[in-house]
DNA sequence: CATCAGGGCCCTG
DNA sequence: CAGGGCCCTGAT
């Protein structure tokens, strides 16, 4: 196996820690909706690397912890984008009983939007000028979500103000120091901790962990959750606009994390409320070839995907926007490394 | 060496 | 509703 320089960069953080081991399996076929794109749907190249898990063609290596298990998944491609399948293994300390596994099969359908269909949205764009030829490269790809809403605010909370490299070394430093370090299959993850585990946890405390001034968010985001002040499952049940209060109210949350939330964690397919800086300059280069420098103004922009794209717009910038980065990672679209501060 | 801004958000005036 | 401040880091 080869891996890149972030991974070498966690593997040697995880080196002297001691794993938990995850010696037994239990394995389940998956069968999303068709067509579905396993690796443009496991793999998104925009997404900071963090070291709860590893991607290869066909193979995607991820930690969870549902119900309070930790857990160690490797979803492997079987199908074909017509006739999907997936194989799921289950790793884990301690042999799993079939409620537990059903009921964690059916978070894992939920989060990774197994059942959705695009049908639709296929049928309304495939011969757009802009959008069509990116849904025939990428038909079948889903929005990405492995995490809970807590850990997704944890990871919002360390991309905000910071340069993607001081992002992935916020995060590691957390996982080290409060989630577990798990074996499976040959692979050394970090699971993350659960709200409970640092409910104690002074500001100080996080703050050795170069946070900064991201302590108090931490803190105060957890408290709401061991408070149960927020659940992600009552949540999931309300009206998009109540999400969007409940969000909003957040301490450290704003309408950027509020953006990525309401489309990868609630899979609201038509979110567009809010354009940040940067990607304003992409957009306005990739939609209008201009020069990065001279944006159009967000609320331009967001009239016109508006016009184009309503009703899908969360998924159609997702289209546009992956295809973009795996322009990018293939050495494709140079302009993107001034505005990704590396 | 100092200064600055970064894949936001809070708080103040 | 505009703008200063926030932790820390690497770029200049």
């Amino acid at each position: 196996m080869v891996y890149t320089a972030e991974e070498r960069y966690h593997i040697s953080q995880n080196m002297s820690l001691n794993p938990l081991l995850l010696s037994k399996v239990s394995i389940k076929k998956l069968h999303p909706t068709s067509p579905f794109h396993f690796d443009a749907t496991f793999y998104k190249p925009d997404h900071f690397p963090t070291p709860d898990n590893i991607w290869r063609p066909g193979i995607r290596w991820q930690t969870m912890r549902w119900a309070g298990i930790p857990l160690g998944l490797k979803f492997e491609n079987k199908g074909t984008l017509e006739k999907p399948e997936i194989c799921l293994f289950i790793f884990a300390t301690q042999p799993l009983n079939e409620t537990y596994l059903a009921d964690l099969i059916n978070e894992i359908r939920y989060r990774y939007s197994l059942d959705q269909d695009l049908t639709s949205f296929y049928r309304r764009f495939s011969s757009d000028e802009q959008l069509g030829p990116v849904i025939s490269r990428w038909r079948g790809m889903r929005d990405l979500n492995c995490s809970s809403l807590y850990e997704y605010l944890m990871i919002a909370i360390v991309l905000q103000n910071a340069t993607v490299r001081r992002s992935v070394s916020m995060m590691s430093n957390l996982l080290q120091k409060y989630g577990d370090l798990l074996e499976f299959d040959g692979q050394r993850l970090q699971c993350f901790w659960e709200p409970e585990t640092i409910a104690t946890v002074t500001e100080s405390d996080l703050r050795t962990l170069k946070v900064g001034y991201r302590a108090k968010t931490i803190r105060r985001l957890t408290e709401t959750f061991v408070s149960d002040k927020v659940n992600e499952q009552r949540l999931r049940h309300e009206a998009y606009e109540i999400q969007r209060r409940v969000l909003l109210d957040l301490y450290g949350i704003g309408p950027a994390s509020v953006g990525y939330i309401l489309s990868a964690v609630f899979h609201h397919v038509d979110e567009l409320q809010h354009i940040s800086p940067w990607e304003q300059k992409i957009y306005s280069k990739l939609f209008f070839g201009c020069d990065p420098q001279e944006p159009i103004p967000a609320k331009d922009l967001i009239i016109y995907l508006t016009d184009l794209y309503g009703g899908y717009r969360a998924i159609a910038i997702h289209y546009f926007w992956e295809d973009l980065f795996w322009k990018w990672k293939n050495g494709e679209a140079e302009w993107l490394n001034d505005l990704i501060k590396l």
